[in-house]
DNA sequence: CGGGTTTGACCCGCGC
DNA sequence: GCGCGGGTCAAACCCG
């Protein structure tokens, strides 16, 4: 895929290098109060969407991801959240997706040896956030949520230069939390 | 000294 | 009402 952010920008520009990119081992999005109307396919209100398994946003993907900004735009008043979340297999979990992050709270989650991590973007008129965690029953794999959709751009240009190793393709549904 | 992190306390929703 | 768990706050702390 692209990086994260530009799949999110309600205008996707140009692909960043390979080089350039990290590879997603899972990729899901989800909204939790869509209305089917605004979505094609067979996604339902409510439902998990599996965006990507081979770790490249398809077209399709970035449509539905548009199409949702779009309906965010038109409805921030009734607090509907979007929602992204995916998994990496990496060393690191703190890793550098061009925004700037400050970290409000550390949590131990039950039934996972290991803590949640919370974020919030910096950007003043921003509210986005984000939870880092390792997954509970493979530590080797980080689950990143993002919560919300940035209202500015990158304020990291090229900054987006993740090396997440070894990526594979299994289905991870973050629904089962 | 300023900005980011740490960490215990606090808040709130939910199930019983 | 109470306890539990997840999320947030904020003072203290750390570090460049």
């Amino acid at each position: 895929m692209s990086s994260y952010s530009s799949l999110l920008s309600s205008n996707s520009s140009e692909n960043d290098k390979p080089e350039d990119t990290f590879e997603i081992d899972d990729y899901l999005t989800f909204n939790e109060e869509v209305q089917e109307s605004h979505l094609s396919g067979p996604y339902k209100p409510n439902q998990l969407l599996p965006v990507t398994t081979d770790g490249h946003a398809d077209q399709r993907s970035v449509n539905v991801c548009n199409r949702k900004n779009k309906y965010m735009e038109q409805d921030t008043s009734t607090g509907r959240k979007w929602k992204v979340a995916f998994r990496t297999k990496s060393e690191i979990e703190t890793m550098d997706d061009g925004y700037k992050w400050r970290k409000y709270g550390k949590k131990m989650v039950k039934n996972s040896p290991n803590p949640r991590n919370y974020y919030r973007c910096l950007t003043e008129g921003c509210s986005v956030k984000k939870r880092v965690e390792r997954a509970r029953d493979d530590s080797s794999y980080v689950l990143t949520t993002y919560e919300g959709i940035h209202n500015h751009n990158v304020p990291l240009q090229g900054a987006c230069s993740y090396h997440a190793v070894n990526s594979t393709s299994q289905y991870h549904s973050l629904s089962s939390q």
